[in-house]
DNA sequence: AGCCAAAGTTTGTATATACAAACAAGCTGT
DNA sequence: ACAGCTTGTTTGTATATACAAACTTTGGCT
């Protein structure tokens, strides 16, 4: 059955969340080539373009909870491919040099999960549907 | 920040994720009178509007995945809503007599739901999101 | 100086969901 | 009639995420 069909279709919860989980697996699909997970892989892109960036910025970025974010980190950090550094209270995010050398990697799979979900709607529409989306995500805050 | 000012605004990924996020965050609420999460409600009021629906019918109505029906069933079994009687290779669920009491709460909260995440964005906009929404999701099945 | 409040981060624990494998029942072709 | 495929369901296990509580450092107030 498709989700154009279910007795839900109206349904913003229903939506939201069926797209949600079918987009996040084809992002999983195209960032399979680093071995990194949609979430880790936004993470590495935001340290790897603004070195030493702290967890709270990044929780913000990504919208995304700093219990999260730490433990997003971690399992980067396990992987070799950021550092954290403590400064006092704060803590500061760089990326390896193997992080470093994976930025071509990771801009192709940004890339390619770009073109391979922009080819599913037009292009227009797909623009106005993600600025509703984040306009209402941020209403919901 | 808000998720509109984002480095990450233009992301299908990004936007699809923080807004299922956050309307699942206002679904809890909504839902808390009923004390059940917001899956466990939607299957409910399907099966007290179709008793003896089977767990693969209401996967695909729901777009969940037959195992994450088969855990959502126990757990409403637990707590006496439902039954199950297994005919065959196949399972019929019934709403029990407190299910089926359930019905009208279930209804307000659904209406407080919509009531509730409607005011927030304009209704035409919003039918015209959850359409392309629903199509994109069938187009990434 | 000393203490309390605020801000940043981490830890313990819980929920939602899925995949893959196991299981069970029915169906088909020879 | 029965060996094997197919379909429907459940189980074991894994991932993504969050909340609440626990630290930790800093800065303000007295």
């Amino acid at each position: 059955m498709k989700a154009t069909e279910s007795k839900y279709n109206k349904c913003l919860y229903f939506a939201a969340n069926t797209l949600a989980r079918k987009v996040e697996k084809l992002a999983i699909e195209s960032w399979k080539p680093v071995k990194l997970s949609p979430s880790h892989a936004y993470l590495l892109l935001m340290v790897l373009e603004q070195p030493g960036l702290q967890p709270g910025c990044l929780a913000n970025h990504l919208q995304l909870s700093p219990s999260t974010i730490t433990r997003l980190i971690e399992k980067l950090e396990e992987k070799k491919l950021v550092t954290r550094s403590t400064e006092g209270k704060t803590t500061l995010v760089f990326p390896s040099s193997e992080g470093k050398a994976l930025l071509p990697s990771l801009k192709d799979c940004l890339e390619d999960f770009e073109k391979n979900s922009c080819c599913l709607i037009d292009i227009h529409e797909r623009e106005r549907m993600v600025f509703s989306m984040c306009t209402l995500a941020d209403k919901l805050a």
